[in-house]
DNA sequence: TTTAGCACTCACTAAATACGAGTGCTAACG
DNA sequence: CGTTAGCACTCGTATTTAGTGAGTGCTAAA
């Protein structure tokens, strides 16, 4: 258990550090105007604080820096809550007042103001397939061997892939298919499109239509194109302005690590309702192991739609990040709930 | 004009900077096994070609770089071209087997392929808004105040956008618009598509229809996301992996600029027929100033479709690259040539 | 024309020194 | 007993100095 005066210095220190990215030492939190302890005084508690594991020094004869427990701590209690800043409230209602008409624009676009507002990267995760349930299928010939294949989703999303038409297959014989996965997989999540798919519809089409085989993995491939597409990065680059990331190494680990999808798609997964804060270490990831990410999961009507996210320095301004983050959350269901029918 | 010795010594410098990134010295190239001069005569010859401004010198007492015209000169004169090395062809070969059955997956395909192959950063510019015309357009309502506006393009491209219905429109309306579209549109370039939307047609639509500004307007918005989404990045981390990008400030510059599609765009106007190679300067944009670009425009039944670009140190493998880049533009012309429908 | 020889340049490295921010400890103070 | 002034000590960083070596330019000889 802290004491109030131990509280207040490690609060001090992380907001100094936060500011300076530099080791803070004795003399500077005592100089602060609400705080009335001279540096020696201070030295004992940022001692005591060390050793409960809140800080560390980076060598003896150097400032304190807060750990990945000391940040915790100060995210769990010593943050107060839903105070944000004037200014980035005014350049938010001026970032939304320019309309939008396209559901991807709307999350790319939370996702630039969310990085050029905090100078960290975000990261966003659009709609994710669990709640995405097909509305209709089409086939569109183009030419007397390619057609393209739109799948139109619940969500308003479109998925379209120009497709190869099998040899010999007439046009009728493709009405017939469209029409059958159109009245037996309206309404199915596409998480379950592959089983029933293979299940449950293979035998059915196979009575009415001949190399409905080769369609099915039509339908397929675009369903397994779904999964990209779907991680909206910004502000890549401000990575490179922390003086953490200075070297050139750490940032190509991170790089690498936000290149690849899966795996960044791997970070959020089990992205419960709310708020969600992963410091250092807690997430996993060797490459980004001295950096903390802030997830919110956005929803509408209940169900989860996606997740945003903002990756930076363990050293980050916990407090506006996560203001504004909760602020964009609420804004993006809202926005996205028009779409969504309701 | 330079003296065939001095054209082997300008090579052979080439050679070994683009391989070792540090400045060449005389008794480097005296050892070499096919140079039959002492380190002294070498000297001479590459004093020479610094005064003729073929070298540089970073100090007084350091080994020659190339200078941008040594390297201008290499490219136009001294590289063999059209010898592929055959484990380059082996993995182009081994990437291709595996089918694609999207345009656009083609081409982020061969971005992919060409920074893997090269270890530098590839762009690839899409179809050319030119050339693509519209085949198709549809409107599918999802809820009573929005639908899911389609247009799909004659090179298999389409395009979609969710869209608020103007209040009070009923959907016979809609059904009417987008017939006049459908008939009007036809085969036009995407680019005359504005001027076409008002000059010619919104007078005969104004005879059937009320509101169709609003209609207009979607259309309009749906053709402007067009220009996006058609820049393919890839390998941005190989960047960071060359000596001379060591410096965190420089690689910023040069991310900055990748982040921003329009600027990258204007990088590759005036494509040319063929592939096309700029050195340092010669592309005028600052940030990189010591990068050089080359580019190919592939095309289908010779109208240009878009433009596969490599960026990397002026420090290249010209040769290497430019035979990747030959070989994989003239194999994209045929695999989506396929699509174009012949 | 080519080449050996040699003095010279200059970036880079390592060791030596100085500096100073910051600590930990002790003793005195209210 | 908590607080604080004093002070020796630590250790990273900056600065200086000297040394090293790759590479050059020039000259004179082959």
């Amino acid at each position: 258990m802290l004491t109030e005066r131990q509280r207040m210095i490690l609060s001090a220190i992380i907001d100094d550090y936060v500011r300076s990215a530099e080791p803070i030492g004795s003399r500077s939190i005592s100089k602060r105007g609400n705080v009335g302890f001279s540096p020696a005084t201070i030295r004992n508690e940022m001692s005591d604080l060390e050793e409960m594991g809140y800080l560390e020094q980076p060598h003896t004869s150097a400032g304190r820096i807060p750990s990945h427990k000391g940040y915790r701590y100060y995210v769990d209690h010593l943050l107060q809550h839903g105070s944000l800043h004037s200014h980035d409230l005014d350049s938010m209602k001026g970032a939304f007042a320019e309309r939008i008409q396209e559901m991807e624009g709307v999350i790319q676009h939370v996702a630039g103001m969310l990085s050029s507002l905090t100078n960290y990267t975000s990261i966003v995760l659009g709609p994710e397939v669990f709640s995405t349930t097909l509305k209709h299928i089409q086939i569109i010939p183009i030419s007397d061997t390619t057609a393209v294949a739109i799948l139109v989703m619940n969500t308003g999303h479109v998925e379209n892939k120009t497709v190869t038409i099998p040899e010999g297959m007439p046009m009728s014989e493709i009405e017939k298919v469209v029409n059958i996965l159109n009245t037996r997989l309206k309404n199915v999540p596409l998480v379950q499109f592959k089983s029933k798919l293979y299940n449950e519809i293979s035998n059915e089409l196979s009575k009415y239509v001949t190399g409905y085989q080769e369609l099915l993995g039509m339908v397929e491939s675009v369903l397994q194109s779904d999964e990209k597409d779907r991680v909206f990065l910004s502000g890549m680059t401000n990575m490179l302005t922390q003086p953490e990331f200075k070297d050139v190494e750490k940032v190509k680990s991170i790089f690498d690590l936000l290149e690849e999808a899966p795996t960044l798609i791997k970070l959020f997964t089990p992205s419960n309702e709310g708020i969600e804060i992963k410091i250092g270490a807690e997430n996993s990831i060797e490459a980004i192991s001295n950096c903390s990410l802030i997830t919110a999961s956005y929803s509408i009507a209940g169900t989860p739609l996606g997740t945003i996210g903002i990756l930076g320095p363990t050293r980050m301004e916990y407090g506006r990040v996560i203001g504004l983050m909760e602020h964009l959350s609420k804004h993006m269901e809202l926005v996205l709930g028009r779409w969504y029918g309701k």
